[in-house]
DNA sequence: CTGAAAGCGCTAACAG
DNA sequence: CTGTTAGCGCTTTCAG
């Protein structure tokens, strides 16, 4: 076994609660004891028993994490950010994968109360199908939406979508661009749909014709390979193709290629998440970098201020990507 | 606050004890009451407090998963099928990340032993330095290493390099190759020590030049780039490049590409790990695929294993490689 | 088979 | 400022 707080107690030749209160500096200890509780703690190597601690503090220090698919590039940085900022505040991770699935998910949120975490961090599978479990948690612990949101009424840190699709219009205007399509998910997750609505709408008066020219599918390689393959068959290529993904882009390009259509002289295209694609590929893909890093440290930074608070909600917050500008878009 | 066994038993009528026996089925209890303690148990919502069964049960269903860098495109699969095996098997994932840094990795492990994990598995962030940490764990709770290993004593759960590296030399020696370089990290990871010696090993018979054409860096494309475009500058251009990555396999695609020099024709490149990099890139890449899902699948199944026997070494166990065959090294 | 009672290791309330 | 005591919610003896 490990060593407990009664040995060292006895060890210091004082009582288990002054050892606490020595240890925690909760309350004004005489600095003699302080210091023999100390000695010998460390020379008996003792570590307080967290989950003791848990059950009376009614507190775990642990954060729950829920994401749809951890092999998703998005994650891996978020993740990595989160759990080092909840280290630095002495909080620990539990991380569960839901594997896109809602009712796997709703189960894992269960269990993380069986855990009794202070607070959850979610990006949810689905847009739809989530919010009963986000609404459920929202309502025992402080809970923070990361990027992908099911509950409006649940706050959310993510990426401004509406400023990124702005930022890759401006960018390919800019290139003389005129005529412009959109290659994209049909799937329900939030800022993916978000990023339709913004194309749509901000394309409008440059291009009445660019609603003609949505490609709904899923987010893979082969779908941006088909899709850029009808348009460019179609009459009325377009000059720009605003892909949802890397890996759309990524398929395009080769549709492209092999329609002997040049990137970018004839046809600019730009991909989003600036993943280790956008920088590996020939031509280097134009695509937004989303500061994922700083999204799991604002999402812990808001979360846990929210629970040292005792408040019930933590603070939204929205941040802005970057538009990456490489060889793909660039015309001039 | 939640629901307690307490409200339970007094809505079932029954003593906690009886409420405890009957969910958890341990010990025989009459048919009827256990119907009635069901029946209460589900009208209220009650779920067993993990904190305080924890604390009496001395076992807190946990496992700690700590990794050097989750960024690594080689951990996300492993954390997923671990996570996903685990919650098979009832128990969760304390995920810490350790910024290839020995010291926070050697701290994660104190706390994870403060959470009093059940077990715990390690991918260890330095071969020489990790030790300690891995074997002071060892001695608390089971401990499997996963890929890369400190200790000699703990067990290991990894992928055979041997195997994976003579299948890359059977495959380019069958596509005519007869001269052979290398380009790897100088790093101390043992998997990647593991790919050099075997390389070594098993070129000596087939060209004795072949270790003057070993080029040691890091792993990132820019060295892949640096080291191929050495190699052809120099006199003796080998005929194959076995890189110890995808990363550096891509640099060294683009520099032969800048040198004029056909893949394969001239010379044959094979990168390691079979990321999407290797399928992204032109010529496609010939890479050993790592059973990765596997890994983290069979990792958990030792590890729980050796928890529930109470044994203090779960059993090591190591998976093959699959070479995934494509452009990059097809001359025939 | 069931209930009463003890106790996991810790901290907070309460006296002194 | 310090010790005694109680108790977090659960499971497991120990009696009955």
């Amino acid at each position: 076994m490990t060593v407990t707080i009664r040995e060292v107690a006895d060890a210091a030749g004082v009582s288990t609660a002054t050892v606490s209160r020595a240890l925690s500096g909760v309350q004004t200890v005489d600095p003699e004891l302080v210091a023999r509780v100390r000695q010998s703690a460390e020379a008996l190597g003792y570590r307080a028993n967290r989950v003791a601690r848990a059950l009376r503090r009614q507190s775990t220090q642990t954060v729950g994490l829920v994401i749809p698919d951890i092999t998703n590039p998005f994650f891996p940085p978020v993740v990595q950010a989160v759990e080092k900022e909840l280290r630095r505040g002495g909080l620990s991770l539990l991380l569960c994968d839901a594997g896109d699935d809602v009712d796997i998910e709703a189960e894992l949120v269960r269990n993380l109360f069986d855990h009794q975490i202070d607070g959850l961090l979610i990006s949810v599978c689905d847009r739809v199908a989530s919010k009963p479990a986000v609404e459920l948690a929202a309502s025992r612990v402080p809970v923070l939406q990361i990027d992908q949101r099911a509950a409006a009424d649940v706050p959310y840190v993510g990426v401004d979508q509406v400023d990124a699709i702005s930022q890759i219009l401006a960018h390919l205007r800019e290139q003389g661009c005129q005529s412009f399509a959109y290659i994209g998910p049909r799937q329900e997750i939030s800022p993916a749909t978000e990023r339709l609505d913004e194309f749509l709408a901000q394309v409008a008066p440059l291009d009445a014709a660019a609603a003609g020219r949505v490609c709904l599918g899923d987010s893979s390689l082969s779908w941006g390979h088909q899709a850029a393959a009808q348009l460019v068959d179609g009459s009325g290529r377009p000059d720009a193709i605003v892909c949802a993904t890397d890996q759309i882009a990524l398929g395009a390009l080769r549709a492209l290629s092999e329609h002997r259509v040049k990137v970018p002289g004839d046809v600019a295209v730009t991909g989003f998440g600036d993943t280790v694609l956008a920088s590996a590929c020939d031509p280097a893909l134009t695509s937004i970098r989303q500061p994922l890093e700083e999204l799991g440290t604002e999402a812990v930074k808001a979360l846990t201020s929210a629970i040292e608070q005792h408040l019930s909600q933590p603070q939204s917050a929205l941040l802005k990507g970057e538009l990456i500008v490489r060889a793909s878009s660039q015309r001039k």
